[in-house]
DNA sequence: GTCAGTGCAAACTTTTTGCAACTAC
DNA sequence: GTAGTTGCAAAAAGTTTGCACTGAC
């Protein structure tokens, strides 16, 4: 499915479920829609709002965006991740099933895709509870932190043992 | 492992990661350390800051709790999870692995053990990273929430019938 | 004695809320 | 026309930061 048969569709998806929960069907509500559907990967409000502006030239406030987005969750539109300070969204409609490793010390969030991950999790039945989407987060340390701290590690045990030598030599 | 021997463990523990990194062994860490292996389950700064006053008899500052509970994250001694708004934390030595299921309406998170999705999530191998731990969030609605949109639903349905009615009767 | 750690308050960031103006219905 | 939405600004909530004081080493 190409882009805009996707975003012909979400809008047709978000149309019903207005209509369904008695919401208006504002200009507002359709720029956002569209401009989030114009996102690869994740983003924040504030990244939200400067695209707003910028690429799709339509003003819209937080408050909107923020009560947009809940609907938009609601229709299944869009998942919100709470990694780092700030909620992250991602569009979901047509989008690849991927879970997240994320590196502890730097931050850094990628995806990565596992078909027999994906089944165990759709897979399992829980009680009492109806079950629309799910996020897996792998947390450790990239490759990229590791060599850092591998230096770090080393340097703190060259301090150490100056230390334990009750400052045999004048060395800071 | 009763709990005293648990809390001798991460006591242990703690004082080598202070050690190997250099850090103060100072009496409010210990405070910290043990307060939070006195609680089941999750819970929040604020929450945490509460028990340390009351049970502990232990006054210390939210900053100090902060800046505590990453150095007990990075000694593995303590897990960071982000459902709602606020942070929320749990210790992570001898606690069983489990998984949450969250109500994308209400909120109620509740824990779920399974040790397949466990097995086949821990033994992912992935390229550049090395995991620490992960964390499973599976959304959707909960048995209450059920019940109540139900209700809403039906309650919703009978408006727009009359809507389309053109308003004929006198009804609001 | 020194400097990491602490408490406090202020600052900052993200999200929510109250209200007047607007507009989809 | 009216009630749901929007924008704005203020407030709230959570977390971080600067600084003077304290105490672990």
């Amino acid at each position: 499915m190409n882009n805009q048969n996707v975003k012909n569709t979400v809008r047709q998806i978000f149309t019903e479920y207005l209509n369904a929960h008695g919401h208006r069907k504002t200009p507002e509500r359709y720029a956002i829609l569209d401009t989030i559907y114009s996102i690869d990967g994740h983003f924040d409000i504030d990244t939200l709002y400067s695209l707003m502006a910028d690429h799709e030239n339509f003003r819209v406030s937080r408050a909107t965006l923020y009560n947009t987005i809940i609907l938009l969750i609601n229709a299944r539109l869009v998942i919100k991740h709470q990694f780092g300070n700030s909620s992250q969204y991602e569009k979901s409609y047509n989008r690849d099933t991927h879970h997240h490793m994320i590196c502890t010390q730097c931050g850094k969030v990628a995806e990565f895709q596992n078909e027999d991950l994906q089944q165990a999790i759709e897979h399992t039945r829980l009680a009492r509870f109806s079950q629309t989407h799910y996020s897996l987060y792998i947390y450790g340390i990239c490759a990229k932190c590791e060599r850092a701290n591998r230096k770090e590690a080393k340097s703190a045990a060259n301090k150490r043992e100056k230390t334990t030598k009750k400052e045999a030599s004048s060395d800071k």
